[in-house]
DNA sequence: GTGAAAGCGCTAACAG
DNA sequence: CTGTTAGCGCTTTCAC
């Protein structure tokens, strides 16, 4: 039924040459003549031929392949990061094969052994919320595969990773709010066991301490990275009986369950409460009004993500490496001084 | 320097049993005895052995593996449909093997020439803005992989395509418009040499007809999706002296670029200008005033591209087949009998 | 129940 | 410059 697929075999008895022959010309190997080049290169693309990339992998034991590993791809952030790693892989000439844990530890070792069983040359990872178990990444490493960990990370020695600069970046925003004149700070917070919550929790007291500000208990809430958590994170701290002035969340949708929850208790966003959150998104600069946030230049962290594995693939030996990228701050209708938004577009400090 | 990867041969050896039977007892064959297979099982796992796929596809002939092309990553709709599109193969133990265009035809025929060298079982495709050339298809065809067109299709016997309802569902969008009391109407349209634009025109000028409203050509706008196509766009309808009542646009950025020049232009949504667009986003819900819209189910396109691609891979022979998902309208804040935003939160017809 | 033979399509190493 | 030999790790077929 299905049409022969042609080989270099084919190529080869055509013109009466070898196997070899034909696999090295059409590699540009420079053993081969210009003409005998030409002509099976000719030869190939009449015949249609469209090389096996299993058995070429099989044999050269590389896959030219990098596997990815992410919590969603639905969401501004991931969908970002994924987007800059594809390019710069393909800009390397690399494939990506994407896999989607869905916040999902038991699938995300599923599709980590998948990678490792297609025999990538090296995996991309951003784990998911609730991943703990240590056992698949030394499974990973037993097999010489190297794993960066990026944004969402996990200390293991021996794994590199590239992540933003979590703990100062929630360190200036906070340190934003002060300036613009708030004293009493809120923070819905995310898990400390993962690094992204654990490491934002950090900025903040930092911040706190740094300018004397005391954390008061009733106004710092931890929980998840979703709506839900930011919505049922306000209305705890709106029962606990009196209101800070200002909140930090630890994510956007966490902001954005804020926004619900004001919204359902009547108050107004900044003037009953003022907000900012970290990690942007296309959301941030629709809703009304406009949400300031601390950024995550997710370009220069997926870029610099698959330029890491690749030195680790080009190199074995490396040794591991902790890449900090920085953070910015934009600003938009929250957390502006003096609540001057009229004039105010978009900045970005 | 990298460690020896176990294959099936070490099993066998250790076991004194032959390689075969290795293979079959991992893959639970009932020709081999509950015990031998358990035994091996055990080792297998002792041993950390990870099957290679390369050779195994290599020599069965079957990779498992869906190839997917779509033109961005970053984008509500996109992102979406990638996710049920991961989901579903994942339910069919299926591989997905993800590349994006960037809405470059040149970077589509490149992917599309990976993929059928990985001798991925199938593909599902949603072309690029400016995908024309034919060549490519015919090649995947004669390679006898099948596949299948979803959202954005090219109509080429032999493909069978997965798309949304886009004339009726503009018919839809229309007629409420006309119903909450508009006869002014302008369209923001996409171009007409691809099906999502062409077909959303039809089903306008279906609804204008179907309700004898002339259509005012000062009004109609031909663009692409994107949110500049949308401002310049009603700049051009502006400058042409008078201005609909309503507006429909091609897509959601094209709506949000309305917003904008909306804003620039001093006006308002919806006193001065009425708006609905084809396709939904999360920023639909967030923006203001909320915009309301035609909703493709991005789940169930998704899920019907897969199906569909398995279909073609189980039966070969199967004829082509062409599914058309009905779409449904979101209400909110715009275009909605007069203008009664107060109580509505959001509803689904 | 088990295994021997053959081969998937390609590349690496070496010989000529 | 070209070709021979060997093998990547696995599955399929068929005989025992």
């Amino acid at each position: 039924m299905k049409p022969k697929t042609i080989t270099l075999d084919d190529i080869a008895k055509r013109l009466n040459v070898s196997r070899v022959t034909v696999s090295k010309a059409l590699r540009g190997h420079p053993d081969i003549s210009k003409q005998t080049t030409e002509s099976i290169k000719n030869l190939a693309k009449e015949l249609g031929y469209t090389p096996n990339y299993m058995a070429r992998n099989l044999s050269s034991k590389k896959s030219h392949t990098i596997g990815l590993v992410v919590p969603k791809i639905a969401h501004f952030f991931f969908g970002s990061l994924i987007e800059a790693v594809y390019d710069t892989a393909f800009e390397n000439n690399y494939e990506i094969i994407l896999t989607v844990s869905q916040e999902n530890a038991e699938r995300e070792i599923k599709h980590l052994q998948t990678l490792l069983s297609m025999r990538v040359d090296g995996i991309i990872i951003s784990i998911s919320e609730f991943t703990k178990d240590i056992e698949i990444f030394n499974a990973v490493q037993k097999m010489g595969i190297p794993l960066v960990f990026v944004d969402r990370v996990m200390e293991i020695p021996g794994f590199s990773s590239v992540a933003v600069a979590d703990r100062t970046g929630t360190f200036k925003a906070i340190e934003h709010a002060i300036k613009v004149g708030y004293s009493k700070i809120g923070h819905i917070a995310g898990f400390d066991n993962i690094n992204i919550g654990n490491k934002r929790n950090l900025g903040f007291e930092d911040a706190m301490k740094h300018h004397n500000l005391a954390i008061n208990p009733n106004w710092v809430v931890q929980g998840g990275f979703g709506e839900e958590d930011g919505y049922n994170g306000f209305m705890k701290i709106y029962k606990s009986g009196s209101l800070p002035e200002f909140i930090f969340t630890v994510t956007y949708p966490v902001a954005l369950g804020v926004y619900a929850a004001v919204d359902d208790l009547g108050l107004e966003i900044p003037k009953d409460i003022d907000i900012m959150c970290f990690g942007n998104s296309d959301i941030n600069r629709f809703i009304s009004p406009s949400l300031s946030c601390v950024n995550q230049p997710t370009d220069k962290l997926g870029k610099s993500a698959v330029e890491l594995i690749l030195e680790h693939i080009n190199n074995p030996n490396m040794e591991e490496k902790h890449i900090e990228i920085e953070t910015d701050l934009i600003l938009r209708e929250t957390c502006v001084r003096n609540n001057l938004k009229s004039d105010l577009a978009e900045i970005q400090i």
